[in-house]
DNA sequence: TTGCATTTCAAATGCGCGTTTCAAAAGAGC
DNA sequence: GCTCTTTTGAAACGCGCATTTGAAATGCAA
């Protein structure tokens, strides 16, 4: 053991990404420091020296995660964009090659908010909705009102974030559902479908 | 003080009632078993007397909660139906009359599933998924394959309870988002009017 | 009234866990 | 080589909280 400042760094390191996983699966109160210190092979004062305390790393933990974003589609036309975007989103939640705890952290947060989730929300949710609400905006042909641009853009990452959220149901109702980048690919397919179905509605203007 | 038989009930029914509330406003490891009796007005080992410990108290609420299932309209067209479990569905989310923290509990309950949520999945919400697949079957003329109307219902119940589950950044994203009984209606006439044009286009075959 | 069963109460127990402490190890600068 | 700073290590502390305990209170039956 030599503690110099790379080794100081990858204590850290081995810190944050273990206290990712486990926060993910079990949530911060669940969670000893004890078991992520184990799991990253670091002593048990390693949290306190380095992070402050437990919620110091938590919080460095999250800001870590905010870090992947969804790489989205500039560029074509609508449709295209559209079909991109969808496909960031349950990129996140399904996880296939990234931190596939990211979406579960963001989940927890959003149940128990704290501080954290207002940068998030600032510095990388809204840009995205807001550019989601462009291509919506596109896709109607500008006959969209402010709220229901806004209200279909949650219904289309409502149909995303739904795999995430309630993936305990899913398996339930369907043991046979699975979760890899196939299923995904057909996922997206139908959120995208169903969605430009949506709001083809709504700026027909035709009501229920 | 007479504990005598109804005595008992009483302190029971009064340690729900407050473990509901407190157990769906911050999670099961936050609450202490000291607030819940201080709100129950109940002593500290009543917890233990009446349901053994505090996990056995948790499935009591959990399963107390279950019961009040969505009511939901089982005559008429299938518009009419489909807008009779949009609405009942957001009743459960905004719960303007009824005991607000039920759909707290079972976002909790997602996300950390015990066995209670097998029971409920099975007596509650596959019957109530079953009834969605046929009204959406019904709508799509019966031009929908199985997986087809399956995915279809999930974007349908997705679109609502993301006014459970993202809540928080709703409200981040839109301070002056209300939760009142006049916006839920107006969700619910989104929420239904995007649907059938998702369902529309499933129907129609036409793929992005 | 007097035992008996049920429920409530206040205090105590025990333990899990975040945090602290203090010493040891290991370079960096002189 | 010697001090100084940074990092790691093992053990201990202290607190919060679930749970237990034993007694008191209360109704019921004989």
């Amino acid at each position: 053991m030599s503690p110099t400042a790379t080794q100081s760094e990858a204590t850290r390191e081995r810190l944050i990404d273990a206290a990712g996983e486990i926060f993910a699966a079990n949530g911060f109160r669940q969670v000893t420091v004890r078991e992520i210190c184990d799991r990253a092979e670091a002593n048990i004062a390693a949290v306190n020296y380095h992070f402050g305390d437990k919620r110091g790393l938590y919080e460095a933990v999250f800001r870590h995660a905010a870090l992947c974003a969804p790489p989205t589609q500039l560029e074509g036309p609508p449709e295209v964009r559209l079909r991109g975007a969808v496909e960031a989103l349950l990129g996140c939640v399904f996880g296939v090659g990234r931190p596939t705890w990211y979406a579960r952290l963001m989940m927890r947060e959003m149940m128990e908010p704290t501080e954290t989730l207002d940068q998030v929300v600032d510095e990388r949710i809204r840009p995205f909705c807001d550019e989601l609400e462009t291509i919506v905006g596109e896709l109607a042909g500008g006959r969209l009102a402010d709220t229901d641009r806004r209200r279909a853009v949650r219904s289309l990452v409502a149909q995303c974030v739904y795999y995430q959220h309630c993936r305990a149901v899913i398996a339930r109702l369907d043991p046979d559902q699975r979760f890899d980048a196939d299923e995904q690919a057909r996922i997206a397919d139908h959120v995208a479908a169903f969605t430009l179905g949506g709001i083809a509605r709504l700026a027909s203007g035709a009501r229920p």
